[in-house]
DNA sequence: TAGACATATATGTTGTTCGCATCTAAGGGG
DNA sequence: CCCCTTAGATGCGAACAACATATATGTCTA
């Protein structure tokens, strides 16, 4: 890096003193969270029902706007724990999505994220005021494209706003990352058997993979250690349970 | 889509009505473009020289504010044409920065956007005002983080802001994607030889790779087409010349 | 004009990986 | 105690990658 003589420094200071912050337009900006969970061989995501206009009636990602004094990253963070009482998931920034039109009441960028977490850590508190819904993905592979969701009854969860779109790209995202990164560990408990990887990773690509080739490629990988114990009472010869090493961290 | 009732319709109208849009702060919003090219087996950036505070000096990426009636892609597809007088390159955008403090003026979140364009084309207008810096990349593979650029002749030119990793991002990601998908092509004339393919696959992954290996898979991707003309004048044995079969659009 | 030279293109060989099939292991349940 | 179910290991062939070698085809030079 180049270094800044001291009268450049004085001089800068002069100019962002006197710049003037109103002398362009802007849009106000928010987060948006696809926050994905497996539940029993369904990819589902947590939606709020709108209560108010615009969109009234219809199931939005929990977002916010965020905070002058914060990161976007941090924004996604506080929405995360505020919306859905979740801390330390797994938190990847997705797309911005920036249609001038996209929501009605003013100009709204959204930058989307997608957060990956273990059903079992949404039971407990109960204390949230989101819903979980299936997601319908009517697109095979890594083609992408809007999808839609219902609940476990199977009615109808119709998306408000664009996020169909952004729900749309979160699952081409994480299919496309599952082929070259571990991150179906995140959707599940501290320990897990090799099978119940094998479902999150099948449930998440839509399509039956070969059991030896994916024992094969993930104990190849190094990111998994065995952990000398084995599942129990699940009447048959039980597996044995596994932990991801942490190494690459998040 | 669930269908809203008449009166739930008046009722959205008169709350939009009476929606203050000034309530909540709000930061700038611009878009920043890696603007990449390969020049004589170099990977380079277009930049412009900051002769203005902040950051006077030092050298940004191009780009903008977005306007309040216009999206994200159509503000990148401006600065490309207003900064570097380019239309029809491939564009995509590739991650939202936004520290609060990234810039010193006020908060801005930068949409960064990345640009895949043949050299032949930058040179014969001349009419902008960018120059192109070489990137050195620090990290190996997919590692990821920021990079640093240097002149033709050497110099060191220092970037301003976060463009240090909006740039290594931008690196980062075309390496990925390389892997599969063509975007090899968009660096590249309309036709071109396996040769000069794999010469810009080498200089952005910044490691040699195997030529037979690599003309199968070019030939097997199915997303090339021969042209039946060979190059000339070489010294050698011509090369049959290539044209990319646009099937699979942008 | 013949031959050297450089690179394109084709062919072959080997090692790795993936998918598929088969076999054995180990728990629970009747 | 036998049977059922799933875990986990082993073997085989196809597909593919890297590496080596051989041949084709242009320019350049003596």
């Amino acid at each position: 890096m180049a270094e800044q003589k001291t009268g450049d420094r004085n001089e800068e200071h002069e100019f962002l003193a006197a710049y003037d912050a109103t002398e362009f337009d802007r849009p106000s900006l928010a987060v948006d969270l696809a926050i994905l969970t497996v539940i029993d061989g369904h990819l589902e995501v947590a939606l709020v029902e709108r209560e108010e206009h615009p969109a009234k009636g219809h199931w939005a990602l929990p977002g916010g706007f965020v905070q002058m004094d914060e990161s976007l990253d941090r924004a996604a963070i506080r929405v995360l724990a505020e919306k859905a009482g979740l801390t330390d998931v797994y938190l990847e920034q997705l797309y911005t999505f920036g249609e001038p039109t996209r929501d009605p009441r003013t100009r709204v960028i959204s930058v989307g994220y997608y957060a990956l977490v273990d059903h079992a850590r949404l039971a407990p508190g109960a204390d949230t005021s989101v819903t979980f819904g299936r997601i319908d993905v009517p697109w095979e592979g890594e083609t992408g494209g809007p999808v839609e969701a219902h609940s476990q009854i199977g009615e109808e969860m119709p998306l408000a706003f664009d996020h169909a779109d952004i729900l749309g790209m979160a699952v081409k995202r994480i299919r496309g990352k599952l082929d070259y990164t571990p991150i179906g560990f995140q959707l599940l408990a501290e320990t897990f058997t090799l099978r119940r990887l094998q479902d999150v990773h099948e449930t998440i690509l839509g399509r039956t993979l070969n059991k030896d080739s994916f024992r094969r490629r993930m104990l190849a990988s190094g990111l998994l250690e065995a952990t000398g114990e084995r599942e129990s009472e699940v009447g048959h010869r039980p597996a044995e349970l596994y932990r991801f090493t942490k190494r690459s961290a998040i």
